[in-house]
DNA sequence: CTGAAAGCGCTTACAG
DNA sequence: CTGAAAGCGCTTACAG
């Protein structure tokens, strides 16, 4: 359409057309002062006039200023494999936009420990980068950094969680309450009669559970559609994953004295992976089993067909929107969204192949 | 991780180890020949050894040459509203490339004229593209156009439908026959009991119908590896569009005669929002619906819930992909990926929301 | 507070 | 077949 090659208007021409050098308007548009408010004034109307866009590849070329952004997010191993699938996407971002000087320097930290979160942050801040990918899994801690980027004029992005009290640029993540009703509306489509549901919580003594409860809180309410006596058939199972406790022995608890009590489970977070394990070990007759997050270890179970259904988060293009969106405000200096909700998809073993970078 | 703005090496770093000037560098790296055999391999080699990357920034700035892609598809207005949707997956491609100098012009044509097709690319050709995305919706005319192109030496992305036949950089589109085991696995997953199935094909005269047939044939199988009974139960019923037939009548023959037959209807298309509609007006037992593409038309069935599940084909990430494919074959000059399946996206009432811009 | 000049890395005529 | 010079549009010291 626009033909954005074609004698399109300079920042010389913006010179010339206010009586002055290219060096001014530059000062100018990149607000470092040292010009009189009579020049800035007239050269800020002519921009605006003329629709004055810089060119962003000159632009680039000459400042060779490199953008440093830093991403906060816990370890991709052991406890939480699912923070690895962001870096992927922030990989994916870096390709595209590496030529305009952009780099993205990882910072982790100890899903269960806000001490190493403070630890990598405080390391992070001393670096001190452009922009800030933080995942607000401490969310006490998460919050006091907020404040002090806030302080240093530091743009945040948030993904995955939000705390976002308005000193961060954007929010990137699901709309929780509403994965929780995409769940409850599969489990009720697929259940054949009226029987009972068992919602299972993995819970942690530290660290955010928001996610969990809003999960929760959003299968109750499709349920509550449909009859009050429905949300009593929704039975909770809170398991705690501290060392202490062994998941395995509440889950027989709750399954084996009435075995087919539960016509299905739904499970708040990715560790459905470990229930799907323990109704295999036991044999017992398959209820329906939804969960989140298709991690490698659920992978096997859905493609088993232990797992019914699997709702992704789409880990990949959080970290590739965060920094896009970095991108966006920090070189293209244009106003990025908000709140940036992924879509809530539904993966089960038929379309299981096409995710798997996701 | 690598900082490219630290000392990275020009053109003129290879030129002093070649014992040459930049320009003769330039004249290897681009293959524009006038240049001896012996100092193009020394060039190369250096090259090759110092791991040179062009700074393509600097490149687009001093080339300003523009890249002019040419995108061929169906109107997206009337019969297929479908078409508008990878429009603004061009847009937004665009958006982040403009910079570099890619414009992208459209050329429109009739669904089902394929005369209009050649006139489009008639006169497309006539502007010679240095790309082309095309929608093979005419399978002959676009196969002939496939080796004009591939003649004029003009890359071409083909999205939605593949006729790929090795002249083509790059296929983008979904995994019909997958595609439509999905829709077989929420149907089979969703039916109470053992109803019959009814499978509708809205077919054309003329236009390529290779994606019904690859859903149904999906669709079937997945029924298939349950039991040969299974596939018995799935009735076949093609409706033709062409203006003399009145779709409403034939619904009426296959489903009022005996109304309670079928539990499921399966439609192979877009179409599905008539099947809705009819079942409303008729108000008829709601059997499970499901469908393809998230039109508008077929929302506010969905929304109502007469329209339980539709399967997206994601066209707005097809029309991003496909811009953004000739981008890093045209400007970046990197090697592409030949077939890019989209996500086979289930779509329900509770998920919507989150797609609306797809 | 302002301007002139040099430079970012690559490309493009032009001269030889 | 090859090189030197000018230029793409913007930014950065530096001099005044």
């Amino acid at each position: 359409m626009d033909n954005n090659s074609i004698s399109r208007i300079r920042i010389k021409d913006i010179a010339r057309l206010a009586g002055v050098s290219a060096g001014t308007v530059d000062r100018v548009l990149h607000k470092r002062g040292e010009v009189s408010d009579s020049t800035r004034k007239k050269i800020l109307e002519i921009i605006e006039k003329m629709d004055y866009q810089p060119d962003i590849l000159a632009s680039a070329l000459a400042a060779r200023k490199p953008f440093r952004i830093a991403a906060l997010i816990p370890h991709g191993t052991g406890e939480s494999p699912f923070w690895k699938y962001p870096l992927a996407g922030i990989e994916e971002a870096l390709n595209e936009i590496a030529h305009f000087g952009v780099s993205v320097d990882r910072y982790f930290f100890d899903y269960e420990d806000p001490d190493s979160f403070v630890r990598s942050s405080r390391k992070m801040l001393t670096h001190s980068p452009q922009g800030v990918i933080l995942a607000p899994v401490c969310t006490g801690e998460s919050a006091s950094l907020l404040e002090e980027c806030n302080d240093y004029g530091i743009p945040v992005v948030l993904i995955n969680a939000n705390i976002c009290t308005g000193s961060c640029i954007a929010f990137i993540g699901q709309d929780s309450v509403q994965s929780g009703m995409v769940a409850a509306r599969l489990m009720h489509y697929g259940l054949k009669d009226d029987a009972d549901v068992l919602i299972i919580n993995f819970t942690r003594e530290k660290g955010n559970q928001e996610h969990i409860l809003k999960r929760e809180e959003g299968f109750r309410k499709y349920y509550r559609n449909f009859s009050t006596e429905s949300d009593s058939r929704l039975i909770q199972l809170n398991i705690s994953e501290s060392a202490s406790q062994q998941p395995d022995k509440i889950l027989e608890d709750s399954l084996l004295s009435d075995p087919d009590r539960f016509g299905g489970i739904f499970v708040t977070n990715s560790r459905v992976f470990r229930v799907a394990a323990f109704l295999e070990k036991k044999g017992l007759e398959k209820p329906i089993l939804i969960g989140y997050d298709l991690l490698q270890e659920s992978k096997e179970f859905m493609i088993k067909g232990t797992i019914d259904f699997l709702i992704s988060q789409k880990p990949r293009e959080q970290g590739y929107k965060s920094v896009m969106t970095l991108y966006h405000h920090l070189v293209l200096r244009k106003q990025v969204g908000r709140t940036q909700y992924v879509p809530i998809d539904i993966i089960t073993k038929e379309n299981l192949e096409h995710y798997t970078f996701t």
